[in-house]
DNA sequence: CGCATTGACATACGCCGCGTATGTGCCAGC
DNA sequence: GCTGGCACATACGCGGCGTATGTCAATGCG
């Protein structure tokens, strides 16, 4: 087994994680405290420095946990898709829909890159956009899209939906303006199939 | 003429965004602290809160003052086009290429929405996201591209080119991928085209 | 099985930065 | 020229972060 000591690590890290998640996604990274987080924990500030190194470590992992919740989420849609390009049809819409959640919004578009930079200088690489990217060479590969840069297509599809949803959560009826996304969003991705259709 | 006290205020908050825009920029929002920038323009945080109201106020001043500048160079770059769909191409690139200025990124594309909120609910309501839609508003009625909801193309547009400018920023040799992702952007606006071309 | 060591976490302290309340000098109007 | 008000400076308190130090328990070794 896993000695005693580090199982509790994992413990006190999973606490720690779960409220600073709670706290970043009602507060922002920058409102939240870290008197406030550890107590919700029920533990103090020590154990968040010993393990995380401080506040930009705890929101690191914070976003890795999320990240990873949501690559499961992209492949899981892209997986029910009838074709590959329905697939990224699909993982694009997910990527719109998980974006209008608040905490994905709050921790991973808006605060993350804030005080982190930029996603793809993350320490596990946005393992969102590395799917994304994967599933768009696949498309070239089998001829379906054009051949251009998977990793920009990529980039710009992801920062498309980002956008999208940004703009949907912020108006007033994100039930009415979503269908409008989604369809510029199906449009604008044609652009990259091959015209020989 | 404009009162001698008013003008000299005019002066004041000039000093002031000028200090901002250079602290926010080199530092970020979060680490520039207000006792610097005031320093910088040589006065104290007392002119600041009565002009601004305090730091959000500043940044919003400074972010709008740079909106005003960026929207005034898509409409150069729009102009200069030979078609309005040579336009839009052109307003994107633009975006991008400004989108690479550090000052852009930093203040505009990561510490302004998570300062602020998002764009379009700004004050100013983001000058540059108005402007892409309006020019996409004339290309569905010319026939040019797909009738789509101008605004809803306007945001995923303008998002795929910020994540393009992000990324370029954030490699190694920029200019090396600056031609992939402004080929890239381009097949994706393609998208939008009318498909009887 | 007892002791030393190390590691996980708590406690204590100082500094910095923001916001506000209060003070001061200078321009406008009568 | 005197007064009121405005633009800005000064002074103060509070909260939050980071670090240095302390404590207790678990591990490893004889």
């Amino acid at each position: 087994m896993a000695t005693k000591r580090a199982q509790m690590m994992e413990e006190t890290r999973a606490k720690l994680i779960r409220a600073a998640r709670e706290a970043f996604a009602t507060k922002g990274y920058a409102a939240a405290s870290m008197d406030d987080i550890t107590a919700d924990a029920g533990l103090t500030r020590g154990a968040l420095y010993h393990n995380f190194g401080g506040k930009q470590g705890l929101l690191q992992a914070v976003v890795d946990q999320i990240d990873a919740e949501m690559v499961e989420r992209l492949i899981a849609a892209q997986e029910r898709a009838p074709s590959p390009w329905e697939g990224l049809l699909a993982e694009g819409v997910t990527y719109i829909e998980m974006s209008l959640e608040p905490e994905v919004q709050r921790i991973m578009l808006l605060d993350g890159p804030a005080v982190l930079g930029d996603p793809s200088q993350w320490p596990n690489q946005n393992a969102c956009l590395l799917r994304t990217a994967q599933t768009i060479q696949v498309l070239i590969d089998e001829g379906t899209v054009k051949p251009v840069d998977a990793e920009a297509a990529a980039r710009l599809i992801n920062g498309a939906a980002l956008n999208a949803a940004l703009w949907i959560a912020a108006t007033d009826e994100p039930r009415a303006v979503l269908p409008k996304a989604v369809e510029a969003f199906r449009q604008l991705a044609a652009g990259l199939l091959q015209t020989e259709r």
